[in-house]
DNA sequence: GAAAGCTGTATCATTGATAATACAATTAAC
DNA sequence: GTTAATTGTATTATCAATGATACAGCTTTC
């Protein structure tokens, strides 16, 4: 991502339309003095601009021919969380993700996390951070809080092999239910370093709290996606229920996966 | 958002520490100097960093006192598209939802619009851009496309007033499913503005794709939102089910929405 | 009220981004 | 091939961001 302002705007807008499908794949955009004039800035500025964007992938450039629109197949190599499966948790799209532990240490929980997961005042958490790749990419930038009482048995060679739900039901711990909530964050240059984007990059952001069976928290997530390599599918399907139609979460058995 | 490089760095990188719940609400931070010193930066530059954080609603400064970490508190009026009750539709947190029509026009879709739709090959449809607002304030700028021999009956007025869905019902069409993916977005110039949030910030993103008992899309639905102010949240419960344990979404009846 | 620590404000030198311009190298069309 | 349009590269001047420093004003603590 350009550094100025000027240049940083002229990026900005032109992904925007980009993204938005305004501006086709393979097509040709306007001349750099175009662009220039049609954005009021010089055009070294307007070219500090294109060269970020064909960094990131999103255009090509050629001397003499002009710049255009990457195509979308260029995209890297992608991963999906369905809900419209029976498998929300990762399905692995081409070859399996690999998990790399950052770090792991015993410590003061975040005060919302503390909250969330119904701790004890003072009380102290396992936290984890790890990355999931694919193709030895990373993807996601996962923290994880599990209290202490329970991360007991937990060591960080299993950190590094296996998901966290898998080793907290192998300690005994009753997994019942989880509630998620997704937004969007910034790269700030701790993440962005790890996951390989600019900083200042739009990130896909996941909190999850998962409660066991008495209805205690067991297991905080924050988690980071790249949304270029990760994806949260849903499907619905419209019912009749009661007095009007309604939306609802369509569930499609492993079996008979559509597309 | 600091139009500079340092102070934008500097600005990220605390944003994350914020984020990240590892610098606590009312927690006070470094001194300016101190935190110039910790990032390697002159003292003109933190303040950069720190106006924005405040001015963005993150700190709070008083001078000869400090600069503290704003409780959450204070966030604006939210909105919660909720997956774990009967309704994934907007449910309205507060006071209702206000819709506000932007544009609208008959014209040819970009390419990947035409494919999600499967429209014939020149098929037009009606690309409308409207914004959702509460209290005011705008939390989503959303752009529809619509077969144009759909959408014949539908005028301006119905836009800025009903729902999509409830429009295309009303014309007929049976609506029997959607497929939805979720991401995240920079903010562009336009979106920033009408949304009110600095260029360049992070949103999340919405692509829905309805399609009618015969399998035909009827609207591809492009949206993005306000991470401040609104959430996507999902239930899911662990069941068993053939060989192991799986995750399924919770559906839980509107008559008893727990919390 | 004195002291210490902090934010707010100002100044000036320095560094880096931007503008304007010119020209070379590449490509596509005729 | 010649032409026109494009991207690539370079130079210099100008403007904005940054760095360094000093001091004023507000808060808390003792």
């Amino acid at each position: 991502m350009p550094t100025g302002a000027k240049s940083r705007r002229v990026y900005l807008s032109l992904l925007e339309r980009i993204s938005a499908g305004r501006l086709e794949p393979s097509q040709k955009l306007p001349g750099e003095e175009q662009l220039a004039e049609d954005f009021g800035v010089s055009r070294v500025t307007v070219r500090r601009a294109l060269d970020a964007l064909a960094e990131n992938g999103f255009l090509t450039r050629r001397a003499g021919s002009g710049t255009r629109v990457r195509p979308r197949s260029t995209a890297p190599q992608q991963v999906t969380m369905d809900f419209s499966t029976l498998l929300p948790q990762l399905v692995e799209i081409g070859r399996k993700t690999e998990v790399r532990l950052l770090s792991s240490r015993i410590d003061q929980p975040p005060e919302h996390v503390a909250r969330a997961l119904g701790l004890e005042p003072g009380e102290t958490v396992q936290i984890a951070r790890r990355t999931r790749s694919i193709g030895g990419t990373a993807y996601s930038h996962l923290t994880t809080f599990v209290p202490a009482r329970i991360a007991a048995g937990i060591s960080d060679a299993d950190l590094s092999s296996e998901p966290l739900h898998v080793l907290l039901e192998r300690n005994g711990v009753k997994i019942a239910d989880a509630r998620q909530s997704v937004s969007a964050a910034l790269a700030g240059p701790e993440v962005a370093a790890t996951l390989g984007v600019p900083e200042g990059s739009a990130l896909l952001s996941l909190d999850r709290i998962v409660r066991d069976a008495g209805g205690r928290g067991v297991e905080f997530l924050s988690g980071l996606y790249r949304p270029d390599m990760f994806r949260l599918d849903m499907s619905l399907t419209r019912v009749d229920h009661g007095g009007g139609r309604h939306w609802e979460p369509a569930i499609t058995p492993l079996e008979e996966t559509p597309r």
